[in-house]
DNA sequence: CGCACCATGTAATGCGTTACATGATTTT
DNA sequence: AAAATCATGTAACGCATTACATGGTGCG
């Protein structure tokens, strides 16, 4: 799957594994991320694979850049991937949930205490969505007018995940008052 | 991860992992999964680093069945992650909202249709959670009364699941409307 | 007769993280 | 003087999926 996010990156321009790991960081690190010694490894696959080609650009007072660009048969395969509709609900994996599943097991406090901690840390996401994630896109569309189409997309992704948060925050403060009651 | 579901349910009672399998696809398999082949080699694990063991059950006209009992190192690694709490943001994977970001590539119709698939696959779900999933909680905490709080933590994540699905299909609705007039 | 269920596993492959290794330049 | 940034990668390990392999029982 990192494939195809590499893929619709080079798509827009060629880049460097560096850049890659920076332009993920900043937009779609909230839905897929990736460590920087994962993405070299991927372009490294993506290559052999035909689907990008790199090239040495040499600098100096600096470490050489190897750019990728991607090929035909790259946006063949990106294409066919964005054309493919998902017919399935994807798999959610929850550690909390899981915690939680077997969490009768602890005290009430302490288990009181990491959803506090938890419902914490959602309302501060919840913040990161509606100012920092927010400036992000506007400041891209005012680089990018030409990319009014992209920035509505990318819009909706930010929406999820301030929605997401929303939701989450709010069964946290559900289920701490079912705990403090019930158990 | 998945060496702390087992042993939540082998805390339980003892099992096979063919009863492991069963046990999570009725029960944490909306925020934990996992394969029965995964399954087995995860007990494997578990009994070389003494955390379960394993008797041999011979059957007749049967398969011979193998269970695992939690051992006292077992329990103490449990509840030693149990105790500590989850200081930092789950990271998410959603492979939806990759595409849709490089999605204005698409057609526009193209897009809605997706959309609206993934509408139906979740409004389907919402409903799973209100029937199905309550009924199997329900069924659960009769068999077992004296289980009376693990049944209040199995509805918080039951809970989750409808939640999200219902944030997830509010989220679409808004999206569908979104690319339908600005796309 | 065919299918689902019971029950176990191995092998190959792919995806992802952590740790290691290097070194100049720029900013604080 | 120290820390962050630029820039690349490899190696080991762990987690997860897919495919392969076996074979009897019970039900419709």
């Amino acid at each position: 799957m990192l494939k195809f996010a590499l893929l619709g990156f080079l798509n827009y321009s060629a880049m460097t594994g560096y850049e890659l790991k920076q332009i993920m960081d900043s937009s779609t690190s909230n839905f897929w991320h990736a460590k920087q010694s994962q993405i070299y490894a991927t372009l490294k696959k993506c290559e052999s694979d035909g689907l990008v080609y790199s090239e040495v650009e040499v600098q100096d007072g600096r470490p050489n850049r190897r750019v990728y660009t991607i090929t035909a048969a790259g946006k063949a395969d990106l294409e066919a991937w964005l054309a493919v509709p998902f017919v399935e609900l994807e798999a959610q994996k929850q550690k909390l949930l899981l915690k939680l599943f077997f969490g009768a097991a602890l005290e009430k406090d302490a288990l009181l205490t990491q959803l506090r901690i938890q419902k914490e840390l959602h309302q501060q996401q919840i913040q990161y969505y509606k100012t920092q994630s927010k400036e992000i896109i506007a400041r891209f569309s005012a680089a990018k007018p030409d990319m009014e189409k992209e920035a509505i997309m990318w819009e909706a992704t930010r929406r999820f995940g301030e929605m997401f948060e929303e939701m989450y925050t709010q069964w946290l403060t559900e289920t701490i008052v079912q705990v403090e009651e019930e158990l």
